[in-house]
DNA sequence: GATTTACTGACGACCGTTCGTTAGGAGGTG
DNA sequence: CACCTCCTAACGAACGGTCGTCAGTAAATC
């Protein structure tokens, strides 16, 4: 099924150049067809864009429930720590992190509002996820500073791990991630509750 | 001078589309004349994105090294809080960060290495110039953890800050914002000086 | 008059897209 | 089994546009 191809060449390709980095033609070479053949599976450009990104967002979320599900009985500590491990995994052996991270930062004006809806709905969803366990930590006194200030300040770090990510340095994001871990969980962990 | 204009213009569109997704014809609408006249003054596109991307370059690092400089006596609480704060200001007033931190995610890929390379000067740069402050702090007792990590940590925040503003939502941006700091303030100055 | 600047005109290359067509298989009908 | 119809997938050819670029010319500035 050449459907799936499609979009797996498309994914990889938006993940790289962008939309307007990537044309049909360059598509469709690497899934051996001609540019025209496209139109039989998608209605155009932006309607394979649109695809994609939808099954990014899917997989994605579900990537990180399972996670979450799988991971939950661990200690706080190791429950963060290997949730940042596993999304520099995926960014490395999976095109859609890349995408989702490269694509949102400069998605084509046409399609702003809808790359925007995913994206922020993508956002609010992980963060409730990860409040769950974070809010369990907070009740068995595991953690003492106030959750939800906690999994926003978490939210930050994948941010900037991200970026890091993004920028393409393994040994930058390695040596910032160690740092920015480090001060985040003194910081959590710290024993003055103060307030916000 | 239409050759500052020029600049000036296709820095503004170059912040928001990107390299592919801005035309010469754009710029030259905008700046008023045809778009074989931008050949007068610059190479070819190539070369514009360049000149702009180098100048960006040039005048962050400027702003940096003036606002370390003119506040490297406040306390450093106030010195890294309103640091954030110039660097929010920064990215709605001026086109130069917004393009900073839009055009390094997704280069165009034949100028890719040169883009990296401005990069990593500019990040480095900037670690380095705060590095300095901290330190200052470490020795003085403002703060306990090692002023290395403290740097790559802010740094991180930082980051992570640039993140949100790109996503577009300033109430999300202050709320992460408003987190991350309590934390990473939090941990930077906590009593037990852990090693890494 | 020399030099700088912006213009007109045109170029080939590529863009996303549409059209009509072809090959091949699935499924039903006689 | 043979025949016909329908559907899917991919094709070549071509479309109107836009892209970046180059050459030559006119206008403005010094």
């Amino acid at each position: 099924m050449s459907y799936q191809t499609i979009k797996q060449e498309a994914l990889h390709l938006f993940s790289i150049h962008g939309f307007e980095g990537t044309s049909l033609a360059d598509i469709a070479n690497r899934v051996g067809i001609k540019k025209q053949s496209i139109y039989t599976h998608f209605k155009g450009k932006d309607d394979l864009y649109i695809q994609v990104l939808k099954d990014a967002f899917i997989e994605e979320i579900k990537l990180e429930k399972i996670y979450v599900q799988e991971h939950f009985e661990q200690t706080l500590d190791t429950f963060l720590w290997q949730s940042l491990q596993n999304f520099i995994n995926r960014f490395h052996n999976d095109d859609r992190l890349k995408f989702w991270l490269r694509n949102t930062s400069i998605p084509p004006q046409h399609l702003h509002d809808e790359v925007i809806t995913y994206l922020y709905q993508y956002i609010d969803q992980v963060d409730e996820l990860y409040l769950e366990r974070i809010q369990h930590a907070y009740n068995t006194g595991e953690i003492t500073q106030d959750p939800f200030v906690v999994g926003m300040a978490f939210s930050a770090l994948v941010d900037s791990i991200g970026v890091e990510l993004i920028y393409g340095g393994e040994t930058r994001t390695k040596r910032k991630l160690k740092a920015a871990w480090h001060i985040f969980w003194l910081g959590i962990s710290h024993l003055d509750n103060a307030r916000l």
